[in-house]
DNA sequence: TGTAAATAGGTGTAGAATACACATAGGTAG
DNA sequence: CTACCTATGTGTATTCTACACCTATTTACA
């Protein structure tokens, strides 16, 4: 009983039993806006990132931030630098966001407009309307239960 | 130079290089939302997806669709029946929404709802708003830029 | 007649990403 | 001296994704 927690995975995808929208992809995005306002180390990052209430994270995410953080600095989007004074606990690493990491967040900002979009739209068909004919199909293969565009 | 394509995967996370928002996680939903207003079969639901510029979804992602709808059909969330009628290919399995289908779309609306409030959130900070502080911490490691409430 | 193209429905798998257990270390409250 | 909080990580089994590839039917057209 003791290693069966080892075959319970919270969120697998081949059970689709409930909605995982999965995107850990917030994070980065969710990191360099919180760094374009403010130098933070690592642990700081993450207690915004918790309190911002991001759909999915939790706990275990915690060692992405540093993973992440490490290959923004590695690919020049973030800089770093000890923090030594104001000791509460051990040397922290300060960080904040590079020029290039600025216009890194601004293409995300553009990624993410399509992607507001989409759910913009998701929710529009949702609420009331139909779902759009794509490009010039007329459904042929048993619509048995109302179609749109009926040729 | 002809085995070169095998390394040369689109989006690795690996590398940071463009903003790999990576959510095949609509595929599902918007085949839920396609399914409660039509049958159609995969190929047809292949096509609407598509017609719909769903981010980052492109030719490759056309063999999860035929995954997703046995496993919906598995789950129960879809069910299914041979195409006998209006011959202009192979035999197709023509699908729709079941009950439990329906409930699980709604669970879906609900997750995506999270999801939008969530980018919403992140435009109001991107554009002019400043990263909120969470909890009740106030910064003390080098906030060299500016910070809010300095108590 | 044959061969190409579109439709339709898949399988196999290398490699990447995620979830989560675990390691390390300083400061401080008891 | 020990337990707890802060802070920064490493290791890796399992899962997921990208994409190459396979089969079959029908239509087009040379």
């Amino acid at each position: 009983m003791s290693q069966d927690k080892q075959n319970e995975r919270k969120n697998s995808k081949t059970s689709n039993d409930q909605p995982d929208l999965g995107n850990k992809a917030f994070i980065t995005p969710y990191m360099l806006l919180v760094l374009r306002d403010l130098n933070l180390h690592g642990y700081q990052i993450w207690q915004r990132l918790m309190g911002m209430d991001l759909p999915g994270l939790n706990e275990h995410d915690r060692p992405a931030v540093y993973r992440i953080l490490r290959q923004l600095e590695e690919e020049g989007k973030v800089s770093s630098e000890w923090d030594t004074t104001d000791k509460t606990g051990p040397a922290r690493r300060v960080y904040s966001l590079t020029e290039a990491g600025k216009d890194f967040l601004s293409l995300w900002a553009d990624g993410l407009e399509h992607y507001r979009k989409t759910l913009n739209f998701f929710f529009k068909v949702y609420t009331g309307g139909l779902v759009p004919n794509p490009f010039d199909i007329t459904p042929k293969a048993t619509p048995d239960k109302k179609d749109e565009t009926q040729n």
